[in-house]
DNA sequence: AGTTAGCACTCCTAAGCTTAGAGTGCTAAT
DNA sequence: ATTAGCACTCTAAGCTTAGGAGTGCTAACT
């Protein structure tokens, strides 16, 4: 399908102008903003055909124009422009997340907060998955007299914790040999095969430790159990409140659809392109069906590793947000990669 | 102002029938749900005294009664009977949160969700606030080769990090260094007086250790100064959606006030009372003139320490709320002081 | 004196109806 | 190919009306 310039021109032109209004585009006002002079009656020729092709649609027949799932499917495919993220932008992103960035999961979670406060739409994001993580650390924290904590850091880039409790006082000491001995045996093992009929055969081997460490290895396997699932934040719903083509209804469908990590997280999945557009049908999801989501994802040490996504109606500023979009989630990986030291 | 026996009676029916109907309340109707036989039209003249009273009002005068603010207050001070938690409840509120319990920021969270989750209205808890706490211990944990984190624990009960950098490589042995002299020299401190300034006496007083550790002391000031302002989370406010009385513009205007965590910090931080109910007006916000409040406020090792809350339309099911954010603000407080061992 | 049935009255809600205006599509002229 | 003119369509908003829920009053009853 082919389009005349003036046709792309035009189409963009609404988009755009629907973008911005929210209110369907009619053939007077859209002229007053396009960059050549026609007249009004020659704009409306061309949007009948515009719409003869499906790429814009008519809430009734006697109102303006608005782009349909096509229509905004080629404008973002092929009409939109990307003008490049702003020094302000990149300062203001990385200011909100920079001191969340010791922590993974503080880290998402940061990271949804400033898109949903960024975009004014909902926001998610997924903690890297460790499924194919070994373990590359632990860490033991005294927290009281007989409670520690074990800090299990892995390859992919998480970072997990779980505290124990001791039924006998912990020393300096005792935390030593235990810090030892978790490290010697298990650095270097996959988490997926952290399982509790592994830390049993460890046990065995630890010989007259076994009993005191009982509650620590259990810990670990928690940790490594809790490392193979990736988290998802979810932030900004409320922002959708205020969309007027969303009713209360529609609202709720969203909102209840949202409050499934499951789902979300099924969304966000694909791992086929860093950055994926999906537009109202093309998420697969009924109660996604007026609304388009976008979703970018992100690698640590090289290798995919989660994804950051926002959803919000159909008529996003598409082109400001990708480039947003695309810095976050391109700082997200350099931050864990760094903090991992997997570079 | 001295209430006839049967005058309580239908006060209490008509509050406790609104609050679950959310529709108004007339005569007829509420002679099927009292315990004892009156005509509709007995019940017309009680009810027309209680609006006389200020406890009920009408929407209009064709309509059926509502409960007052006024009316409301007179159920929860002396009509209102609590019937204590269920044992499932307390199961489900345990396991919920227990997880969670290692970490102070993780817990107060963990309890905004679940108390979210449990009342289907929008729920707000602050961390301890740390303002008055001296500095129990610090810990420090290699994350990776010149970086490593600092945990700071205080005796209000909170526990933050933060991460540094050297330009050097770490190895245990000058972690130890750095741990011996991190306490020796803060632990007891308050931190309140650990200002930047107190920081640079303090590393005037390390001699050649001043310059490896800058980067560490720096992170303990910032951890320092984090403990003492206390965190609001917010969780579950779309549930707010599902009450038809909360009109489109009346949940932008609260979602907008419950997005502000100074102003939501303010509405918890009375302490006169373990637990208090606001209905209305009572809240002192214009925002929240349709809603209630219940706050409940914790305390850690004895004191005071922080609050959980639920804001909801004003017909709650006070009743069953308060027993489980009683039993609720127990829980968390007899963790928090578990886990800081104070206790 | 307190309670109750009967009934007129009020006022809201929802449904139907009307109208103004925005925007289109078609036709004919340029 | 473009454009002015015009009839036509359809919605949104305002208005009207009928139905119904619920009250308050009065008078009868216990």
């Amino acid at each position: 399908m082919e389009l005349s310039d003036r046709k792309r021109k035009i189409l963009a032109a609404v988009v755009e102008l629907y973008i911005t209004t929210g209110e369907p585009v009619g053939s007077k006002s859209l002229c007053d903003t396009l960059d050549f002079h026609v007249s009004p009656a020659t704009v409306r020729n061309e949007m009948s055909e515009l719409s003869a092709l499906g790429l814009l649609e008519q809430p009734h027949t006697s109102a303006g124009r608005v782009p349909s799932q096509k229509g905004y499917r080629v404008y973002i495919d092929s009409l939109m422009k990307l003008h490049p993220i702003s020094r302000q932008e990149k300062q203001y992103l990385d200011s909100m997340i920079l001191p969340a960035a010791y922590d993974p999961e503080k880290l998402l979670e940061g990271v949804a907060r400033v898109l949903a406060s960024m975009t004014k739409y909902a926001a998610v994001s997924t903690t890297p998955s460790g499924e194919s993580g070994v373990i590359r650390a632990l860490q033991l924290v005294q927290i009281s007299r007989r409670t520690a904590m074990v800090i299990l850091m892995t390859s992919s880039g998480t970072m997990k914790s779980r505290v124990f409790h001791c039924d006998f006082d912990l020393t300096p000491e005792i935390l030593r040999v235990f810090f030892r001995l978790l490290n010697e045996k298990l650095a270097g093992v996959p988490v997926s095969s952290v399982t509790p009929a592994y830390m049993q055969t460890l046990a065995a081997s630890l010989g007259d430790m076994a009993m005191m460490m009982s509650s620590a290895l259990m810990a670990v396997a928690e940790a490594a159990r809790e490392s193979m699932h990736s988290d998802v934040c979810l932030n900004g719903e409320v922002n959708l409140l205020f969309y007027p083509e969303f009713g209360q209804g529609e609202i709720r469908r969203i909102v209840d659809f949202l409050s499934r990590p499951a789902e979300l997280s099924r969304l966000l999945a694909r791992r086929d392109r860093a950055l994926r557009v999906l537009i109202g049908h093309e998420t697969d999801r009924p109660e996604l069906q007026d609304s388009s989501v976008i979703v970018s994802r992100y690698a640590v040490g090289g290798r995919d590793a989660g994804a950051i996504a926002v959803i919000g109606p159909m008529r996003m500023n598409y082109s400001r947000i990708i480039s947003n979009m695309e810095y976050l989630s391109g700082s997200v990986g350099r931050m864990l990669t760094e903090l991992m030291d997997l570079d």
